[in-house]
DNA sequence: AAAATATATGTTATATTATAACATAACAAA
DNA sequence: TTTGTTATGTTATAATATAACATATATTTT
């Protein structure tokens, strides 16, 4: 078994967040950059109000942000913005809760998992190697070749459930 | 590692489609006869409908096929007879594509693993105790329980991908 | 069997999520 | 600097789902 590559983990309460953000933030302009592909003022707002907390974000609530910064946002100026942050791997959707969050490893092609707790709403994301490798021989098993995977795990997170609190989180 | 259990197989082509509605259908039947619920005439045939074949349906497109049989059919007539079939476990839904697929195996507290062909459209159902392990173990590294995980793996059966077609189909 | 209760369905309206299609603007390349 | 490409503005509508209340049907109690 390897060890899990996490890739957003659940948070402190108290954690710095903004750090998070910024952090977020400063990949997706180098990595654009490096891919010669635009952030624009646009994509760049929608992706810091993505990031503007750990749980998932509404397309209409980020819409109802926009229409009191920018006249003339609709719904397809927040949803072209987030194709193009998916595209990019800089936001992924959560297709349970019609979602989206933040990535702050935005690698075209890595797998996710992620792990969504339903006390305090907060999403973490891993791309476990086991769990692919798994997944895929079971799949194999049936002569099923994967291309994508999509795995949303609902439960509760170390700090909502009130043990491991100081030393599972970050 | 234990062997997969696996609930809805991929079919041939060729394979009667009808015994798989019918067998479905009278386990739906037995079931909620011995869990002392309804299965109205309405549920019931919503259920067959979702089981019309092996790819998911769309509440809307059960509706327009409901609303030629019955007047006075709403979306609260499909979402309703939904909403039962699912908590029975008769039916469930793929996230990913707001569609419905039918559950021959209708436990209460199975989970599911989907793998969904984007070529044919059909999906098979599985429920690996191995894959619920690892993802159960993985999270508990992070301290996180899980309630319920939701797994849709995207891909090609080997009908489509034209290998094994004889051998790993029912 | 009749009344009371619980469950299911009918009905109207509306909320939520997402895309199509075409016009204009901003940027990049030639 | 004109040409082409990409991004955004704008209007309209499609697709998915639920709320709220009325009526009907089934079940239980009297």
């Amino acid at each position: 078994m390897r060890k899990t590559n996490v890739i957003t983990p659940f948070k402190k309460l108290s954690h710095v967040h903004q750090q998070c953000a910024d952090s977020a933030l400063s990949v997706a302009e180098e990595t654009c950059n490096s891919r010669g592909v635009r952030l624009t003022k646009l994509r760049r707002r929608v992706l810091e109000l993505v990031w503007s907390s750990h749980e998932p974000i509404k397309a209409y609530d980020i819409l109802d942000i926009l229409r009191n910064e920018r006249s003339g946002s609709a719904p397809p100026t927040v949803y072209r913005a987030l194709e193009f942050l998916q595209d990019e791997g800089m936001v992924h959707k959560i297709e349970s809760l019609n979602s989206y969050v933040g990535c702050g490893a935005p690698a075209h092609n890595h797998a996710s998992q992620f792990l969504i707790c339903h006390s305090c709403g907060a999403v973490a994301e891993m791309d476990d190697i086991d769990i692919r490798n798994l997944i895929a021989d079971k799949a194999a098993d049936m002569g099923f070749k994967i291309d994508k995977e999509i795995i949303e795990v609902k439960g509760i997170c170390s700090q909502c459930s009130g043990e491991y609190s100081s030393d599972k989180k970050c």
